[in-house]
DNA sequence: ATACAAATTTAAGCAAGCTTAATTATTTTT
DNA sequence: AAAAATAATTAAGCTTGCTTAAATTTGTAT
């Protein structure tokens, strides 16, 4: 059973949170600037951060070198992550709050949850597997599951039908444009067209064709066939 | 409809907390000493944020003088006791939590409560007026029920049988010694005896006879009749 | 290979919220 | 009313998590 040894604080967890969804979730290049870009601190903040949590064996760090999170800074982050997306279900499905708010009041709520309260929360939502976003809740023990049959929007080939599983977003605004569309994980769509130049895409939806940004395709993970896994249902 | 101007911390709402609990709940002398202990921070450390609450309005405050709240101050104090006791709700009659825990978790949840979040669970809790420990839920305008019938458990006469409808109590240590004389709101006793001399009490409970220690009897407090509001049954 | 640009680190500093130790007020006791 | 005890304040300093500006390293382009 996992329980954290190590004292960690808003600005830890926040830092461990970002190092894996980039890394790990998003594949990318974990370097200074996309940290301090993405946690809005400047670099050398980023800096002072990563020298203290390799000095406590959280991150793999040395100057100039890639910042890589330790077993333990891991184990750490996905358990943030998951208090993160029980609060976001929580709030999502039992209080019935708007999905463009939910992130951020999750962002607040899960560095102030006990191992007892996120167990509980978790018994009372009865073991979720994913958050409203479509996105997966990992286990206590750092486990995600299988998510090899999703496929990126932006690879569909024209003519396919897919169904939308899952919306990576964390600004209010950028989901307001998704509900402007219609857009959410569970939904149905066709591709019709996928213009290269700028990866906009031409979609039908609910029997309307419609123009989706690039900068909003590249946002979307959806799945052939009829399996559906968002929310569990 | 209230929200609040003022940039706040949470070392701000659990002091603009203490002074309230301290000053208008218990009736007793606000002093810096009395703040120190309850707050577990030195009387330095009280002053210092005296000052500069006083600097912004929260709090009337001058060297050597009482500490007193302003109206914005209380208004401040009883959002976040709402918060407080909004959750401690949740988390014993949603989540089951253990009586004896709640107040620690809800201490750090409200501090990451919005106005829209303290809104939903008021809702979706029924617009509760009181938490499990018999405390009143103050409204959004800062409004307390009428409570003059209530009377300290100290002050009934013996042979009187009263209900319980609150326990004052914040330590987990003192909640599990109730537990263990099986007391809790709702309950109806028989006052037996006094004992002048330490304010020990002899009680009848569930038809069993039992002595209260002084000190745990000074937390209760009780009502006549048969009327019960504890948790708005 | 060199020069320039971009990224990162270092250095110095700041605000919040504390601490301890010393000083000063206030209150209580005699 | 003075002395003693108690309480509150001031002063100096610490840690966390930042900041800006300058210096340095690394990567890129010619």
């Amino acid at each position: 059973m996992y329980f954290s040894l190590l004292k960690m604080s808003v600005s830890i967890d926040n830092f461990l949170k970002a190092v894996y969804v980039l890394g790990i979730e998003e594949g990318k290049k974990v370097t200074g600037s996309a940290l301090a870009a993405r946690l809005g601190i400047s670099s050398a903040g980023i800096t002072d951060m990563s020298r203290k949590l390799s000095r406590k064996g959280i991150v793999d760090y040395s100057p100039y070198k890639e910042i890589v999170l330790t077993e333990t800074g891991k184990l750490e982050a996905l358990q943030v992550i998951r208090k993160h997306r029980l609060w976001e279900l929580f709030l999502y499905k039992v209080l019935n709050m708007d999905m463009a708010d939910i992130h951020k009041e999750a962002e607040r709520l899960e560095h102030e949850t006990s191992i007892e309260l996120m167990h509980r929360l978790d018994e009372f939502l009865g073991f979720p597997q994913y958050d409203p976003h479509g996105e997966p809740i990992p286990s206590i023990e750092g486990l995600l599951p299988d998510e090899s049959d999703l496929i990126p929007l932006v690879e569909v080939n024209e003519g396919m039908r897919v169904k939308i599983i899952r919306i990576s977003i964390r600004e209010k605004e950028v989901y307001e444009m998704f509900q402007h569309y219609g857009i959410k994980p569970g939904i149905k769509i066709e591709v019709i067209r996928l213009f290269d130049f700028d990866g906009s895409m031409e979609i039908r939806i609910k029997g309307e064709k419609l123009i989706l940004p690039g900068s909003l395709v590249t946002l979307i993970l959806c799945k052939e066939g009829k399996n559906v896994h968002y929310g569990d249902q």
